[in-house]
DNA sequence: ATTACTTAGTTAAATGGTTGACCAATGAAG
DNA sequence: CTTCATTGGTCAACCATTTAACTAAGTAAT
């Protein structure tokens, strides 16, 4: 009794009409009588009817789907920052709220998007920068509702929500800088031209900049992100004769590797260096000491894609095309005045 | 020039052929000289086709896409623990590989399941306990191939993939018992039956009465799975009379704020409390002190769950139907000899 | 009584592919 | 010269739905 997938004919069948007359019942559409409303619902509470996506899709090029495109790492593996998970949260909350279901999908430079091409995806959200204007540019060809999230491409057209980086990278510098500090190393990812690192770096030199600190392009590591490259650091960063007394790293993942590194050196924060994240993941509250982290609300980054999505879907040309998300200095434990270290 | 999807019938005509053939040449299916081929790769090029999702769904009754099901927290949120991503990871990771796509679901108590009967899902693969029989009862009766993550359903009908969270709960336990701790509170999440807790909380047990040392109910602690949750736990075990020497916290993300909260009473880790955390991710490397846990791989999981669904979508008998994951007891710094603490 | 409008429903085309059945042409074997 | 197989390709049915166009019947207006 494998019995196949009961279709909307066993229901016209079953409750005496025509099929058009299910699918006019079922979509709220056409002109039926409230007897046959109540005979066709009795029909497919019966044989527990569902209509098919796929039918309705290829009637409608819809299909309620969007995808979350996330750039690969290396061999094809999808970015290890669970940070990621709050992001997809948030972007799977609001678009539950949409009836839109989320699809998550990870390309790599080589991979062709096929998959998303042939998919009547109703809308893409694209994280992170990718670097090929080859892909950005096909994407456009396709012709569907898309949004860049931290990936600051100069095209107005575009629909974006981004995060004021640069007055990140300034507040988290000029809190160390207020605090006396002026050898401060920025612990960077990669500097991406149009990439949240690129404009957080900007916002560091600016802020040193107004404080008459020289800018020392040997302050500034280029790491990758995860929190070994913190660990790692560590040792080059406490390292006798830098006299640095400070670091500001991009992501509270390779700060808290970084304290971590440090401690096992026996140099101690914030008494011996000061350092400030960024995200202000759960972490930075845990850790001990505290980080002392510039916070961005990445689930309202994942919220606010989706509404500039459902925006376009809809074809709502009210809503603004970008959006950027503010940033906030949240002064923990991990950072202290110069002065205290004078003292030991 | 809004010019509208193009269809396998512009290429049949551009490359002066049947759809059929347009068809076989894109399927690989069929007889077709390498002459014809040609023309019609030719004019798929030039046309820039994708064959319709939709369409071959629906004619295949299939999607390529699989989903995996989480259940909601209160109010349609979605879990918090990031430690999620890395289980999303590892599904994605390896479900592409199989070309297939992963949808993210998450799915409250009273949701009805028709989004999941509507699409012509591959597989799903549902993580966590559902308490409510009657979801799984309507899962089977979509007779689509299904994988149970960390929900111990006692059916070996099913497939499952597990972790040995049994003998976790033993050796996390039984590593304090060694190092002399008697009162050991065990914090755990929901004992909901058939979950994961409850089996951990079965391997506390079995230690426990192993090494002669009487249970004491009041010791075990039901929090909800969260860092705030740690945190907040702290001051009732820290508080003096109790006696509690040491804490197995079933989450790594709960042992964090525990930490956390103990150094804020003044209670330092592992000198007057050793605590045992239970996962490994990343946090516990990088956690001050260091994190002694009970490892799984998570990333493995997923992937784990993924080959359980492709054997079934491909009739492959010879696969188990049950997997049960190994642990792993992670010597780190946040545990210490009981004897430390006398000497003090 | 004719016309016109509603109401409730049906018919059939269309969506974009896949696929088994069929066919024409060629060559080989008997 | 038939018979048969092989090659290369076409035809048309089918998948499950939506929807525009149509019909049939009843009612209201002229």
């Amino acid at each position: 009794m494998s019995r196949s997938r009961v279709t909307i004919k066993d229901v016209a069948k079953l409750a005496e009409v025509s099929i058009a007359t299910v699918s006019n019942v079922i979509n709220g559409t056409g002109r039926v009588s409230l007897d046959t409303q109540r005979k066709v619902e009795q029909a497919i509470g019966e044989l527990d009817f569902a209509p098919s996506a796929s039918a309705r899709n290829l009637k409608d090029k819809k299909s309620s789907l969007i995808a979350v495109i996330v750039p690969l790492l290396e061999k094809g593996r999808l970015q290890d920052n669970p940070f990621y998970w709050h992001l997809v949260r948030g972007i799977e909350e609001s678009a539950r709220d949409e009836k839109l279901h989320v699809i998550l999908v990870g390309i790599g430079p080589d991979e062709s998007f096929s998959f998303i091409r042939e998919q009547h995806l109703d809308g893409l959200i694209f994280v992170g920068a990718f670097e090929d204007t080859e892909v950005v540019e096909s994407v456009l060809r396709l012709n569907v509702p898309c949004v860049f999230m931290d990936s600051l491409i100069d095209n107005s057209d575009f629909y974006q929500v981004s995060l004021d980086d640069e007055l990140g990278g300034y507040i988290g510098t000029k809190h160390l800088l207020s605090l006396g500090h002026e050898r401060i190393v920025l612990l960077t990812g990669l500097l991406k031209k149009d990439g949240v690192n690129y404009c957080r770096w900007q916002g560091y030199r600016r802020a040193l900049e107004e404080a008459g600190v020289p800018y020392r392009p040997e302050l500034v590591y280029e790491e990758p992100t995860s929190s070994l490259g913190g660990y790692r650091a560590a040792s080059r960063i406490g390292a006798k004769g830098g006299g640095v007394t400070a670091v500001f790293a991009l992501s509270d993942m390779v700060a808290i590797g970084l304290i971590k590194g440090l401690h096992d050196l026996g140099i101690q924060v914030p008494r011996d260096m000061s350092i400030v994240g960024f995200d202000d993941d759960e972490r930075a509250r845990y850790c001990i000491p505290a980080l002392t982290t510039v916070r961005q609300d990445i689930v309202q980054k994942g919220r606010t894609a989706v509404r500039l999505l459902t925006a376009q879907i809809e074809r709502d040309h009210s809503v603004e095309r970008q959006v950027t998300l503010g940033v906030e200095l949240v002064p923990r434990q991990s950072t202290a005045p110069l002065a205290a270290r004078v003292k030991d």
